[in-house]
DNA sequence: GGTCAACGTGCAGTAAGGCTGCACGTTCGG
DNA sequence: CCGAACGTGCAGCCTTACTGCACGTTGACC
């Protein structure tokens, strides 16, 4: 519920009702009814509170349920394979946020998938170690260990190991796309 | 504009107005003036829209700038020094979006910050090689090579090095913090 | 104990604007 | 040439976001 996640920013900063509205200029009641559910606020109401808060909009809804720390070991994470792909993806991260980080090995002549594949996010590559290929429509770009790469995966891209040996990568996404 | 980002999920599913508004139980009239911004919709249209594109209310306000493809190599990236620490990240990804990615290389008994650190967001350590330390609240945890963290960065955190060796790290991050 | 300020909330009224139904001009395929 | 589907202008309804004021409660201070 948004009330309780507008109730949670006020009062971690210590703000009381009244402060927050004069800041944002609203009524001190519609915030009350706001944070419990009576009524919801309109957009302009919203943007004025997450300016206040120095907060996105987006990050209103972005709910903190707040997963404490996660270790994953290698050996004991969940594994996803690409569809239609040879890859098999780790998943370094619980797999419940915005934030989704994978780890994956490619053997030689590795592709991720057959097809070029699209999905509304960005994603960054880093390579740990030996060379990826990556494929972005019609262009093509080598990265080598030590490099990353960022991307719109709006555009139709994929990922290939076509060097002799194998590459370790670590993949970051947000948002995941299941 | 929120409009414009709702015009463009229905245009790329290449659904009309009226079928987006029979599935979402709305007016084609009501998404047609809330796309050219002539009205704004209320949160409980926000959410039937939301459900029928399998999205969330807050990816409706993540602006999918398109910034095509980055590449970083190391010396040629941008480094931002975290506050009052000594450590000097380096920056994976271009910046202007929702995800940031850095790499840092702490050296032994080097740490993130004096104090611990904490901003509204999630973040992902992997460790390339060496052992890292996260201390979060009054917890801390041991991360060794091929190993991960994932961690609220609501709650007080910092890293620190008490390796003998290096320790590379690449840390995932979303919403970055400026 | 008394006072006072600040807290969060109930209530009634108002004004705003989200939302609908219908009609119109346009463009496409058959 | 017709029909269906597209996106949009308009007028009106009617929900509801939002306000102002008053109330009960708490805690600091004298």
């Amino acid at each position: 519920m948004i009330g309780d996640r507008l109730h949670e920013l006020r009062t971690e900063r210590g703000m009381s009702l009244r402060a927050l509205a004069e800041q944002a200029g609203v009524s001190p009641t519609l915030l009350s009814q706001i944070e419990r559910g009576v009524t919801e606020p309109s957009l302009s109401t919203l943007r004025r509170l997450a300016g206040v808060f120095g907060a996105s909009i987006a990050s209103l809804f972005e709910d903190p349920a707040a997963p404490a720390v996660w270790i994953s070991r290698p050996g004991e994470r969940t594994t996803l394979g690409a569809p239609n792909g040879q890859i098999r993806y780790e998943r370094l991260t619980p797999g419940n946020g915005q934030l989704e980080v994978l780890h994956a090995v490619l053997a030689p002549g590795e592709v991720s998938s057959e097809e070029l594949w699209s999905h509304p996010s960005m994603e960054c590559v880093y390579v740990v170690s030996g060379t990826l290929t990556v494929q972005v429509e019609r262009s093509s770009y080598t990265v080598a260990a030590g490099e990353s790469l960022t991307l719109d995966s709006n555009r139709p891209h994929r990922y290939l190991n076509d060097s002799a040996t194998n590459t370790e990568i670590v993949l970051a996404i947000n948002p995941p796309t299941p």
